[in-house]
DNA sequence: TTATGTGAATTGCTTCACAGCG
DNA sequence: CGCTGTGAAGCAATTCACATAA
């Protein structure tokens, strides 16, 4: 367990674990545990633990862990305790969307610029922010800093679009499209440029989760086994 | 490996190789290969053949697949070759941007009715269709059928809107709410309603998207290898 | 006595090497 | 001879049991 491998997952947990601890604070609860963790977010106590064991060690043996101290260390390692500037590229209706949906700006996010190539759109206003042209992204970039870019293009736009941010310096992009961003300029040369190296992609996929669905409904009986642990047995139970 | 474990990874892949023969047969190119699917796909031949196999042979060995073949049987695999019904509980803001997003309408996924609480938007009509009271949704699955409902209500009416939905004999749900929807009628009873045992949930979450995205681009190091296998090479390269 | 933190065991996904077929 | 299909090997993630600390 060299600080190297920790599984992806386990960070999409880490998320829900903090979820569900704003929701705690939010009831006044004060303390939890592994258990109560795990009943919630639907997985098992061993994987809670396992998970903030990545991280540190946050809980009291004996007693499990207190809200505001394990939500404070969450955030911290989630790295939610800084500012993050985000500039929204493709402003049509899923990127107005994305820019009016609240709770993206809990957690210091904030959007900077808003970005389309249509010119019915460029030069309006949205939340107070002027669109402007993506061609403008890079000299922007150079005004002030910006440390995500969110792509709301449509799909055939959407790798020429990475690369606008990419070039322009943006290290993280969170892609809309429903499509994969290829680590290089063109969809046809196969060497990953080096400024994509240093690049991390997410992908939030509405028709993707669509199909997901649509194929669990159809195969109920390959779903994963559903009732993951809850609560963790006593390995006992025989009389003494 | 007897047809109970197929990894959900491997369906998420499904739908990415399904995308790609789209954009092929776009293209009016005819046939591919593992390996061609693998590098656009960003994992290994090894794992493309293998996801397929889970569901049948459907390539032609020394040839490779047939475009047109191939997205059939991946279509039928995933169940998109049949009719959706879909209703969309929540029609706020993110509710509207689902229903008017271009591509659900694709694989006959169609929505047939929409349906909130807030005494503002009941009865607007939004793309043709007259949005219903919340309360009256049950009734109007008996006049129709409905295969799935998308929940983009605020998360903290997910719970009981998802009961709702199932209650109301809907198997599938696609929660877009940033929340766990857990399969029984309130947070607090721990045993899963029966009714809860059949339904399917997928989630759509953007916010937990933005997290992980801001927690990779601070930790970049943590990143899954990103450069995963693309062209299988030839096991060979010494002199003979 | 309780519930965490963690090396060890296990499960299950991915990778591999090659058999099988066109 | 090429590329698929697949049992077996390898590896990573989860599960477990228990030592540890309050």
């Amino acid at each position: 367990m060299s600080s190297q491998d920790i599984p992806t997952a386990a960070i999409s947990r880490l998320v829900t674990y903090l979820r569900i601890l704003e929701a705690l604070e939010l009831q006044d609860v004060s303390r939890t545990s592994s258990n109560d963790l795990a009943e919630r977010a639907q997985v098992t106590a061993f994987q809670v633990r396992k998970d903030l064991a990545y991280f540190g060690r946050f809980g009291t043996r004996g007693m499990g862990y207190t809200v505001p101290l394990l939500k404070r260390e969450l955030v911290r390692v989630l790295g939610l305790n800084r500012t993050w500037n985000v500039v929204i590229m493709g402003v049509g209706r899923l990127g107005q969307a994305i820019a009016n949906y609240p709770g993206a700006s809990d957690y210091q996010f904030g959007y900077v610029g808003l970005f389309d190539v249509n010119p019915e759109i460029v030069g309006q206003e949205i939340r107070g922010l002027r669109v402007r042209h993506a061609d403008d992204l890079s000299s922007f970039v150079r005004t002030q800093p910006v440390d995500l870019g969110f792509l709301a293009v449509p799909p055939e736009h959407a790798q020429a679009a990475a690369q606008t941010l990419v070039s322009a310096g943006i290290r993280g992009v969170l892609n809309f499209a429903p499509t994969i961003i290829q680590p290089r300029t063109h969809p046809g040369s196969s060497n990953p440029t080096d400024e994509w190296k240093q690049v991390s992609v997410e992908n939030v996929d509405f028709l993707a989760g669509m199909k997901r669905l649509a194929f669990y409904t159809l195969n109920p009986s390959l779903r994963p086994s559903e009732l993951n642990g809850t609560v963790e047995l006593k390995p006992d139970g025989g009389l003494s």
